[in-house]
DNA sequence: CTGTTAGCGCTTTCAC
DNA sequence: GTGAAAGCGCTAACAG
């Protein structure tokens, strides 16, 4: 119980001099070898425990080009759907002793970047990702040399690599036809449609209309809120409802938009479902938890990162099998903030945007 | 621009040759050393991007022991205190060339301790640490072992560590104050008083109560939902309300125990702040958008963040000073969710737990 | 200003 | 079953 708090990590020398064996022999206990007799094994672990030893990953990896970690780029943790998606991938990463870096490149390519020249630097073993933008080029060139495994979600990226993608489409028609149903015909739609779940749920949104015979008008969509987070949702929302004919029904897909939104709702103090029936998405904490309830579209990110994750080790154990794609579904969660459109729609008072902060005096 | 997609990275060997120079000039050159002619130093930048080059991490840090990366461990990425702090942090840090290395312990030691092996194993050049328990020894120990600069974040541990300190009192003071003030003598206090915030806000609360005069009724208070998230707040919230005695106004601090017990408090149907005056804390967002806008205690976490990482960034500059303590305020901002005790007390409807999800047909 | 060289701590043949 | 030795890619003296 020779503790030195101080002295520098001990390196595998140290330890092979404490226990009387060769570097060799330590470094065979190290890595769980088997052809080793009882009694060293015995002899190097408490010599490893005495100088509480912890063998230097940097060197390890020089040497074995295997660094045991995984990187995984998100562009928001402020997102709860890549919240949950870590978390899953966490799960089975750390099921097979491997390390998870996640990084969030706050919406911004140039920190995307940055992240995958470090991940390159670092070797990474191998990567999970949701790009910002599906069509930056430059990204595309730096995940071309990442040269390891890599997974993309949710993305359309010209890769060559496994992908877990979300099934948008059906979630989406189902909550038009019910809206539409219900006797909505206006429908405001606040989203980006830059990448795939917004692209997705954008021609969802515009096939369902054609099909029930309603004409789409390019007001109600305000589908260019990429990067411009829950200002935009707050500003397109206070916009659609307060210039002229207002939509009975509002669906803001992106939790981002979804919490912007209901800020502009609630700065109007519009009553749910009864002057506008709201709808979100990917944020299910929340849609339970607003007054009252939201219906919203949801899907279980958690299983996405597991399946994301379990890609990865696959590839890890060598499958060199031609990328693969597996689809997750989404679902509709019926809430109680949609209704029957009223027969008299009322035109909403225009009031001003309200700070609802007061500061403690 | 000739590029090799397929083969194995770059090394400094390979530029060398290809810039028709050493490798040690080439390390200069990657270094940003001075001491390069302009025309040797393109060529070997040429040379680099043509091979499209990535110095090797590892190699660089066994060489030098800097990795000019910092861990940072939080308890929880669902908590938007926690992923405030980290943009903060990282905010700073990329400005001065550090990546972060994030890692979520799910509020487990073992998780926990795990990471912080895994740091020690890769020579992470510091730590920003908010630990789940300031009781574990084991935790404590491994910190201890750590061997380079630790910034502690709002929590009590014995460490040779700067620290950043949140001043929780004045702002539980101040909100007793102004409910005893409405006529509040029976506040509900569902929280966690396992590390620093919620001691101090459990003996804020104390205080304040028995400053007015008023007794403390224990069964008012359930402080004991370390590890336990946001079913503690619920649970605790939902006996709360309806047994016995029921509060007049009710905190939950801690932003799963504000989620959790808002859901008790939909559930039971009560209506803000006329059945019941309710108080939230660490998620602005939830107390901004819930119907009513709630009352909350805030703090400016990624200011928190920023100062936690200039800490750190003092002591890799060379700064050997003894440890120092920052410490930020936190707020009290008041929004439409508690009022004035009605003088007819109620005790409230006694409901049964309502699933509120209705699956889509 | 630039080339040469000796390791950083580790894993992995290759002998014994 | 174990030891000895050769590097992995890089940086930092030390020469020139």
């Amino acid at each position: 119980m020779t503790s030195n708090p101080i002295r520098p990590r001990a390196t595998i020398r140290e330890v092979a001099a404490a226990a009387g064996v060769s570097m060799g022999t330590v470094s065979r206990v190290a890595g769980g070898s088997t052809r080793i007799s009882e009694v060293t094994r015995a002899r190097v672990l408490a010599a490893m425990k005495d100088l509480s030893y912890q063998p230097n990953a940097a060197a390890r990896a020089m040497r074995t080009n295997i660094s045991k970690t995984v990187g995984m780029l998100v562009p928001d943790l402020g997102c709860p759907v890549f919240v949950r998606m870590i978390a899953g991938v966490k799960e089975v990463l750390a099921q097979n002793g491997y390390m998870l870096f996640t990084f969030s490149s706050e919406s911004e390519v140039s920190q995307e970047i940055t992240f995958l020249q470090a991940a390159r630097q670092r070797q990474l073993d191998g990567l999970i990702v949701s790009v910002v933008d599906e069509t930056s080029a430059e990204t595309a060139r730096e995940l071309q040399m990442m040269g390891v495994p890599i997974v993309v979600v949710d993305r359309e990226i010209k890769l060559d690599a496994d992908r877990v993608f979300v099934e948008h489409t059906q979630a989406m028609e189902a909550l038009m036809a019910q809206l539409i149903a219900m006797g909505h015909e206006r429908i405001g739609f606040v989203t980006a449609a830059l990448n795939r779940p917004g692209r997705l749920r954008v021609a969802a949104y515009r096939n369902a209309l054609q099909r029930a015979g309603i004409t789409v008008d390019p007001d109600l969509m305000r589908t260019d809120g990429a990067g411009r987070g829950a200002a935009y949702g707050t500003s397109e929302t206070y916009d659609l409802l307060t210039n002229g004919a207002a939509p009975t029904a509002l669906i803001a897909a992106g939790s981002d938009f979804f919490f912007g939104a209901l800020k502009a709702v609630r700065a109007l103090d519009l009553s749910i479902p009864d002057q506008l029936s709201f709808v979100g998405a990917d944020d299910t904490e929340l849609a339970e938890i607003a007054g009252p309830p939201i219906t919203a579209i949801e899907r279980d990110m958690r299983e996405v990162g597991r399946m994301a994750a379990k890609l990865l080790l696959d590839r890890f154990a060598g499958n060199a099998l031609p990328p693969r794609t597996i689809i997750q579904s989404s679902q509709l969660v019926l809430r109680k903030s949609i209704g029957k459109v009223q027969p008299t729609r009322r035109a909403p008072a225009i009031k001003k945007h309200v700070e609802q902060t007061t500061p403690a005096e």
